[in-house]
DNA sequence: GCGACAG
DNA sequence: ATCTTGTCGC
């Protein structure tokens, strides 16, 4: 997978385009206190026809109160593909976004960053295509290999590839399942560890994430209930 | 050849 | 991702 061969040349040219955009990613430190962060998820109807993305935007130092969201809606126009998810989910997000009249300082992603065969996740790629620092946080392994963290809050192993860190492991909540944790662009490991865990001091999954999810689920549901099916 | 495979 | 109720455990 690192290096898959489509016989759609629709697939071989997205991995053209992940090339060049990766060539744009830049990994460094993240501003020290972000206040504005955001969370940006999607949700898809049930044929899978169509689809929501969304952008939360709350402020990490009043107890993550909402201080903008958007959500934008789109019919579907690529596969899921392992490796290849920011062509199926980055435009609706791009719209979203668009519609936001808060800048987010930061915004975590519900997919991976680095943590990908080719080191450009959906989160990198989101990124890199609105030139703003992103932070990727999934809840399962897309590759790499790494060994269970301590069961203890804040404990992080690495995820492993080819001898390379391409992210971590973080335990974000004791007894629960670890999430992936890995940067986006204008991130850096330390940097995502860190926003990571302080924005998920109570749940698993990062409250930016978590208002993200249903903020576009609920725009998924009022949408269905309108429709025949 | 056989699994694995973000959302 | 989505289809779905109750249920087990800290």
């Amino acid at each position: 997978m690192k290096r898959p061969e489509y016989a759609n040349p629709k697939y071989s040219q997205a991995l053209e385009e992940q090339e060049r955009l990766r060539a744009l990613l830049r990994l460094e430190p993240l501003p020290e206190h972000p206040r504005l962060v955001a969370g940006a998820d999607c949700s898809f109807n049930r044929f899978g026809t169509t689809f929501w993305g969304g952008f939360v935007v709350c402020d990490a130092q009043a107890g993550f109160t909402v201080v903008d969201r958007a959500v934008a809606r789109m019919e579907v126009s690529f596969p899921y593909l392992p490796g290849l998810l920011a062509f199926r989910e980055v435009p609706v997000l791009a719209r979203a976004y668009e519609l936001l009249r808060t800048a987010p300082e930061v915004t975590l992603v519900d997919a991976h960053g680095t943590a990908h065969p080719r080191r450009f996740g959906s989160a990198a790629h989101l990124g890199v295509a609105l030139g703003i620092p992103t932070v990727g946080c999934a809840k399962s392994r897309l590759c790499g290999t790494f060994d269970e963290p301590a069961p203890a809050r804040g404990a992080w192993s690495p995820l492993m590839l080819d001898g390379e860190t391409l992210g971590a492991v973080l335990r974000t909540r004791a007894g629960a399942a670890p999430v992936f944790v890995s940067p986006g662009h204008r991130c850096d490991l330390a940097s995502a560890l860190l926003l990571a865990l302080r924005c998920a001091p109570r749940y698993r999954i990062p409250q930016p994430i978590r208002l993200a999810h249903e903020l576009v689920n609920e725009a998924r549901k009022e949408a269905g209930s309108g429709e025949e099916g």
